[in-house]
DNA sequence: GAGATATCTGCTAACGTTTGCAGTCGGAGC
DNA sequence: GCTCCGACTGCAAACGTTAGCAGATATCTC
């Protein structure tokens, strides 16, 4: 591997000279800096980052500890993060969690190890200690999920208001026996998702009934086996609230296995609004949410502090426009998975 | 941040015997590697990585280059691959290369900056010569796509029989109008799904119209687009094959938007049997690809050759196990939105 | 022509880890 | 008691880059 004194030596110079005229230091004639430029493009030299990091900096690499990356949700941000993260010069290292602390202690060793620049978060439910105590060692920002013990900046979504909006529609349409699958209440999303359908049912005057209420691990088998202990009972809910990306392709599983008719006798209202839902048949009606906003906002964040932080910024002031958190609106899309309850129409047509 | 001669300073040791300590080596008094131990956890300490790098070894990230992780295909092979590194302590650096050989070079530069031990590859269709003379310097293999000029292992599918798979479910059918719209003619995938597809035709005694065949840069709004083209016509195929995942996204949403029934006047085979096209409705018939396999023969096939080139290994002896290359098998999957023709149906009832 | 200044160049040290080698200490054998 | 051996410990160098500082050369002024 070419280096930076093959180069000097090369074109029998000092390598301080090579490197001040790669640098495009002042003081280094023009004449010699294209001579310079010219031999290390022809010897193939690549600078040695690890080197450099040594000598006090960090590395250019941020890392991105998610669940699981074939969550469309996770997938739309890791490629909005790592587009923006490309373009100030970073490199983004996917670490996944499986939403399990062990893992994500890991991960984050590795990162702090390999001194990366910064850190986003999608924090697991019980956090280890130890992983608090690394992620203090480097700048970090948390997307979507508030972890417990963290104050670092977070951004995400209104999770109550995300519930709330799909229990409206459907207590719109006339629907009183509503089901509710979730994800894991240790989490800050499935808390507040919860938190925002007992209290928009609450709001309607109706009671959410503990037996059609299911809060599995979050992904797409947990949904698939909650959809089926939901529905499966003798009497259930005319209409259903997904709190979750994974959770609606394992609920719509569980649905097309009881062979339960949507919207005629059930109304379906999904989770994260992902191109899936919108594609096949009559849709999916669901609760859209902005992702590539939030991580585009999340990286933001991360690189505007990474560059306060480094030494070339005016120090002591807080850079503008840097923000620091963000909640953002989830929205509702209407396709064709809900409906009015069937008793309903009944009713409309007495 | 806490070093090794922190660790010694604090104990009031000498730093290499610190590190001998760490290392277990036999050495040193197991009382005092205990002590060592403790310390060591007790302040905190995280090894300088970059350090251990510089000292000639090469860093523990694996690079990723991949066109879009919003693609199932890749982001479920992503998944695989970092599971794969994850459990040989490596971390995957994820690079968005958007099908741009500029910034597939740009993000090939920072991995060979960054001495990143191997990098896994899925080539844009025109890659830059520098790109083939960075990849020399790293140990790398090819996943899906084999790159011109490009000699590493490859890891993929038989293209050519994912799409005669679906003609031949199509001929078998009764179809003998068929339409298709595949990835882009410079990419090895795209040209051989295509052989496969004109083949097949004319294995089954078919011509494959020119007009109804159309080749996009393989992402959804290509695959809307090229849809549009085969479908919008006044006379159009009664089948249709897509031979890209994103393709057949875009083109699903087409066929809601042209209001075109499936599969009863038109019969459609998608592409990569992800989640999404069994979750909802009757379904999609589509040519299935065992991702995570192919994935993780790809992480194995890579990971074995940095075992082998590792000092640890037997020199000069190749590695047993060490798989260099893979062909995968396609496979098809029925379900609800290919059928009969309508004009075969009517020959039938008559 | 000599001194002063401006422009450019080269030497050297440091970052933290890792490894070889030399040194020290204690115990055992003669 | 002396020597030899083994067990353990500490010193120093090297990796490639970068920055500070001193030295060298050329140009300009008096």
């Amino acid at each position: 591997m070419i280096t930076l004194k093959d180069v000097a030596r090369a074109l029998g110079v000092a390598p301080s000279k090579v490197w001040l005229a790669l640098a495009d230091h002042p003081h280094v004639h023009e004449r010699t800096k294209a001579r310079v430029r010219a031999a290390a493009a022809e010897m193939g030299y690549v600078g040695h980052l690890p080197a450099r990091v040594m000598r006090g900096g960090r590395s250019a690499l941020i890392g991105l500890t998610i669940p699981d990356v074939r969550n469309d949700f996770y997938s739309t941000a890791a490629q909005a993060i790592s587009e923006a993260c490309a373009r100030d010069g970073y490199q983004v290292v996917l670490c996944l969690t499986g939403d399990a602390p062990d893992r994500e202690r890991d991960q984050l060793r590795g990162l702090v190890a390999a001194r990366c620049a910064g850190v986003i978060v999608v924090g697991t439910g019980r956090m280890h200690r130890e992983t608090v105590a690394l992620l203090d060692q480097v700048p970090h920002v948390q997307l979507i999920r508030r972890a417990r013990g963290l104050h670092a900046p977070w951004f995400g979504i209104d999770d109550a208001a995300s519930t709330r909006l799909a229990v409206e529609h459907l207590v719109a349409l006339g629907h009183r026996d509503l089901g509710y699958v979730g994800g894991d209440l240790e989490l800050s999303t499935g808390a507040e998702r919860f938190r925002g359908f007992r209290e928009a049912m609450a709001a309607a005057g109706l009671a959410s009934t503990a037996r059609w209420c299911e809060h599995g691990s979050g992904d797409e088998a947990s949904g698939r086996v909650a959809t089926h202990r939901v529905l499966g009972g003798a009497r259930r809910p005319t209409a259903l609230v997904l709190a979750g990306s994974r959770l609606t392709a394992g609920a719509l599983a569980a649905i097309r296995e009881l062979e339960i008719g949507v919207p005629r006798e059930l109304s379906v209202v999904g989770f994260n609004d992902a191109g899936a839902l919108g594609w096949w048949g009559s849709g999916v009606t669901s609760v859209g949410l902005p992702v590539g906003d939030i991580a585009l906002a999340c990286a933001s964040g991360l690189l505007a502090a990474l560059r306060a932080s480094s030494p070339g910024a005016p120090a002591g002031e807080t850079q503008a426009g840097a923000q620091v958190a963000a909640t953002f609106a989830p929205y509702l899309v209407e396709r064709g998975s809900t409906a009015a309850p069937e008793s309903r129409k009944r009713a409309r047509a007495a």
